[in-house]
DNA sequence: CTCAGGTTTTACAACGTTATACACGCCGTG
DNA sequence: CACGGCGTGTATAACGTTGTAAAACCTGAG
């Protein structure tokens, strides 16, 4: 049987009120009184039932945190840092993986969840503005990631335009003058990618012409979609001389199609990927990266969401978390090799 | 403001009991009145509250998962399969890691979280039988992965020690005659890992010595420990013409330090993997390796768990899960090359 | 028309917690 | 020596739901 505040209460002589107070750490509550009750407590092994206390003051105790996908190994290790963060505030995570799909996303952003959870970190990728206009405001809501909406939400990323300007910079400070960009989206006309947006700003300002013919789109974020952009660019005839992926699965998936056609990273062509993830450390040739600042990004998206909770939120705000670009062997080569 | 059973009772005209006996389907309720309730729970878009509930009948609708590491995408395709699995029972799933020290996995084995989920999966890495013994029974435990217990709780699992040896003797099939073994535990002195077992058994079966000297301890169980290990056979001199390693990122690893010392794959070593991570299916050279049915896996460890949830528990029993030898590059060699 | 037997609906009491409001001392002040 | 004020503890009422038991309502037989 479960012990409760009332076996508490009769084991101490007092009330069921002063054995809560103790558990709450009350303050007027005097030190003999606090170690009496505090010597039942221990001696019946209580622990709080956190459904009753939920029930009462209105909270789960829970976050939800909704990615697109799992298997990419960026969310897995932004899930860790989300979950080591949120216990630090005696917070639960509760996952769900939206799959990237609109409807997803849409459904989980309305609150499906709503009766469970607290707040909730959503990591969009197909899902608009005005879809999330209209929201339920009931549960407290913050933005990751690379969508850039003009929304009355926290919003968490890097300055993506900024990282994939620097990463394509670095492209061309070593010489490469035709790169492609992998991974931009069929179904968006105007694509809303603010990657795609520093690839083209800085092939511009470069006064390189950022050729369209070497945009790829695909409809997936996993390497079999970069392999299948990467071939199609070079079916297409074009022989870039570098590639920016939009992730690091899909610079993996890319170069695994350029050692099928016996082209050679960097010499040929040369790679560059997006999060830094650790599968980009250990392939025969190493990945050049953006790394954002994933623990950073879980610390503040928990931190934004438990603000919010109080009566007094502050105002939404765009939070730029910091990032940096590791470069290896798919743009620098192999230092002692040939 | 939220819409309680009160609520929709009100404007309904009936009590909130009847309101209840819709909501939970309940059998004796004339077709008229349930239609009539229906139409103010939907006016007035009512939603129950999971708490008071949780309260009242003593679940929560919650399980929780707990695995070592989230990096390894091993796990988190496990995750999203028991995900998609706990939802159909509409279950949620709270996500727990663990980063496989014993210490955690004991806190979790000990329900620390007793009192928000209904039931546990657990992958224990380090956790020994007699850590699970005195185990407090409350919330339903099943377990996952290659730790062999003697133990009255679900295990769900593929057979490991055949699929080490089909590992090795698919190697053995190959030619190879010097089969390392990358991935034991330093700390365990007869190892309980059920790999090395099907790797020592098969090596045998076949007249070939079980050289204690090519298997590596490693501490963890990412890339880094699989290079790490790689090096040290290496470096003490030994040749070996195959690696089994213990899982696909340590195989990975391995691969990467063969590379570096200009060693070819398969031509010079043959490598084979574990679990048939996604990763394996886009290096430079694709990896041959033993791949659960992790979607067989996901499903069976929620329906156990839930199936312990009523009064009648089933027998605890041990549950085999379907696998199979993937063949790649890393032993039967890139096709089309030379 | 009454009453048994069954179905449908209702009132009320839990579940374990916290908030509210109040009672009880004890102090120092007028 | 009353009296307000403060610091401490207590009874009681919620929170929203479901199980229990009983009330109200039917139906059809005697």
């Amino acid at each position: 049987m479960r012990v409760s505040l009332k076996d508490v209460a009769a084991h101490a002589g007092v009330s069921i009120k002063t054995v809560s107070n103790v558990v709450n750490n009350y303050q007027h509550v005097t030190p003999a009184m606090r170690e009496r009750v505090q010597r039942s407590i221990d001696a019946l092994g209580y622990q709080p039932n956190l459904a009753a206390r939920h029930l009462r003051k209105g909270r789960t105790g829970i976050i939800a945190l909704a990615l697109p996908e799992l298997g990419n190994p960026y969310f897995a290790e932004l899930t860790a840092s989300v979950i080591d963060a949120a216990s630090q505030h005696d917070y639960i995570v509760l996952l769900d993986h939206t799959g990237g799909s609109r409807d997803q996303e849409l459904l989980v952003s309305q609150g499906f969840r709503a009766r469970v959870i607290d707040g909730l970190i959503l990591s969009p990728i197909e899902l608009e503005a005005e879809d999330l206009r209209d929201r339920d405001q009931d549960v407290p809501l913050v933005l990751l990631g690379e969508r850039d909406y003009d929304l009355p939400y926290d919003h968490i990323a890097i300055d993506n335009v900024a990282a994939a300007r620097d990463a394509v910079r670095h492209l061309i400070e070593l010489g490469r003058r035709e790169v492609a960009f992998i991974g931009a989206r069929r179904d968006r006309s105007e694509p809303a990618q603010l990657r795609v947006r520093g690839w083209r700003e800085e092939l511009t300002a470069a006064g390189l012409p950022a050729d369209e013919g070497l945009v790829a789109a695909v409809d997936g974020w996993g390497h079999a979609d970069g392999a299948r952009a990467m071939r199609h660019i070079l079916d297409s005839g074009r022989r870039p001389d570098a590639v920016f992926a939009y992730n690091d699965p899909m610079a993996i998936g890319a170069m695994r199609v350029l050692h099928e056609r016996g082209l050679r990273v960097p010499e040929d062509i040369a790679v560059v990927g997006f999060d830094d993830v650790i599968e980009g450390r250990f392939g025969a040739v190493t990945l050049t990266s953006i790394s954002p600042d994933k623990a950073a990004i879980g610390r503040l998206a928990v931190e934004s969401v438990l603000a919010r909770l109080g009566n007094d939120a502050p105002e939404p705000r765009r939070i730029w978390a910091d990032y940096q670009l590791v470069q290896r062997e798919s743009t620098l080569g192999r230092p002692g090799a040939p």
